[in-house]
DNA sequence: AACTTGCGAAACCGAAAAGTTGCATATATA
DNA sequence: TATATATGCAACTTTTCGGTTTCGCAAGTT
């Protein structure tokens, strides 16, 4: 089971969990009472969250606390990191030509 | 059939076409040169990028030319904007932490 | 000790996805 | 005009995925 952090973020319902858990850890109870699914289908994508290394859990008595793993993130950041530099080039070219119109005119 | 961003670049084919054609458009069977599998499944692949508008087509003579549409790139960053300013603000805190200790040292 | 609660794991199911094969179409070329 | 090439599309198969149901276990509660 070859899991990446692509495949992870590729469904809604675990970028919403992703979101939900950004900020506080929380039990998978709790996570589910946001969704319309059981308890057991949002266990199902903490396992894949975890097992991909996205979220980090941690044990209270009987209770299991969910919270995101930000580094991970960084993974996904860094991967986008290629095209953003293309995007920033194509944007000062096109600066380059809007500033050398305005040149012309004046 | 309800296409996103994220469920376009979950494939590492997909991925790796992405990569392909940032640069320089590219004709199907060109791309497939690139991989162990058939035009046809590349062709799939590239259908599946245009629906999500990753990825623009330009017909010339009997050869479609693909090329990565970098616009559409920008809605991953926009997603991951908000995990950037949780990951910033921890390494300021960090940063802060480390000062403090600095200055305690001195 | 009996009961409740919080949870994961396995078994199962239907839908969707990924890949292959075969065919149709349009554009070149001989 | 006949043939080769570039491509899309539809049908079919196998695999994967997301969800539900059921079960078992461990930790609290009464």
């Amino acid at each position: 089971m070859r899991r990446d952090v692509f495949q992870a973020i590729a469904d809604p319902t675990r970028r919403a969990i992703i979101a939900l858990i950004a900020l506080q850890a929380m039990t998978p109870n709790a996570i589910a009472e946001n969704f319309n699914t059981t308890r057991q289908a949002v266990s199902k994508h903490l396992r894949i969250l975890t097992e991909c290394e996205l979220v980090k859990q941690e044990q209270q008595g009987r209770e299991i606390y969910y919270s995101l793993e930000i580094e991970k993130m960084k993974e996904i950041d860094n991967w986008l990191s290629q095209y953003r530099k293309i995007w920033e080039t194509r944007f000062k070219q096109l600066d380059n030509v809007l500033s050398t119109i305005k040149k012309q005119k004046k």
